[in-house]
DNA sequence: CTTTATTTTTAGACTTATCTAAACTTTTAT
DNA sequence: ATAAAAGTTTAGATAAGTCTAAAAATAAAG
């Protein structure tokens, strides 16, 4: 049996391998979870005795096979969760994050494959992550960083990669959304905010705004 | 903060409640729960710290106000979640009751009354039992075990009060479900079995069965 | 109305996950 | 290349929930 908290720590492990290069630290970890270095320490060594993680003392950590299928059935979980959440039962993209956080610990597959069926096998989630399948495969969104690219682009928006309210709030009061077309009209050099063109009608974003949206370049 | 497990000694001493007259005891609750006597000692006195309930050395235990509601309030989840799984995700009435011990420890407000609206705000759960409102009312079904009833007797299938998969496979087989109408036909004397009528096809079975079957008596 | 049986509580121990403080490695910088 | 800084692990404690075994209280029976 694997608990609850153990299961926090392989999706927080799964979490910052998928954000950065290489082994995972131990502080990277007690961050990401909220608690001391000490309890990180700990609870790596029962991690590895369960063989659920590779780790040498002092030298960082990953997941072993077995620990990367728990952490991406995790992820599976927590995103059909807020899908459903958003699609079914009327919450906003930027409230959910936090019930999900409790619904996917529920213990059961069966449970979890008739949730993705009723919400008609979703690829992606309400903020445009991809959803793994049941055998733990994640879609490949080929998508980019909006301030990376270059002037006269045009794509959809296809995530977000920041889940605070008041960039969420902002996001919803200038027409973005998951699928919304955009328009790169102009880049400023001075700062680097973007004109932008959504539905036809021009908008003018930060840097810091569109580095966390992920676009699909059109063909 | 209230935990998981002190919610489950809470709606455990609701449950017992109301199957039983006046106070419950230790004993009692060890059994409903699956846990050791000296266990539930230990829980009760941290539960009348918290003044979740009304607790007196050896002489037994009752929910305070404040316990009534939470336990009510768990109820409500466990029933709202059950409809949730039979109606949307298609599972068999037999089959939820695990999931939904789960999902009754959810920690939202919010949650449940946006499920409570998403299914159009149910008063009974797939078993027929009544499910608490918001603000912690109990619907009064006025049912009767089918075994009490007298021949003649005409009404329909409001609830059962058995969760065995053999039982309720049974049922299915017999053709009887949540607001099925049966006739009582016949009760023969020697062992109490009943012969009765379901869409007009004449079926027997024992009292025990009966026993499990509440009926609401048509006028 | 005592003795026996049952029920309940206490005592002491164990496990899980956490903490702080101290010790130990590794990395960085002069 | 060695001292300081940063990062990591150990040691020892704590709290929650559980257990077994023993003690205490209540209920039942003769």
């Amino acid at each position: 049996m694997i608990t609850f908290t153990e299961e926090n720590y392989l999706k927080a492990i799964l979490a910052i391998s998928l954000k950065t290069e290489g082994k995972v630290s131990t502080n990277s970890i007690a961050a990401e979870i909220g608690t001391s270095a000490a309890s990180v320490s700990d609870m790596l060594k029962k991690l590895q005795d369960k063989k659920l993680i590779k780790y040498k003392k002092y030298k960082g950590v990953s997941l072993s096979k077995r620990g990367a299928e728990r952490a991406v059935n995790i992820l599976r979980k927590h995103r059909l969760w807020e899908t459903f959440l958003v699609n079914n039962l009327g919450f906003n993209w930027g409230e959910v994050h936090y019930l999900a956080e409790q619904l996917e610990h529920i213990k059961s597959t069966e449970l979890i494959d008739k949730l993705d069926a009723f919400l008609e096998y979703p690829e992606f989630d309400p903020h445009g992550e991809a959803i793994p399948t049941k055998d733990g495969n994640i879609a490949n969104t080929n998508t980019t960083p909006l301030n990376e690219l270059h002037k006269k682009t045009k794509g959809k928006v296809m995530g977000v990669t920041l889940d605070e309210k008041t960039f969420l709030d902002y996001l919803t009061k200038l027409n973005i959304s998951i699928g919304t077309e955009i328009e790169i009209i102009d880049i400023i050099n001075f700062d680097q905010s973007l004109s932008i063109k959504i539905n036809n009608i021009n908008q003018h974003i930060s840097n810091d705004v569109a580095k966390h949206l992920l676009i699909k370049i059109n063909e």
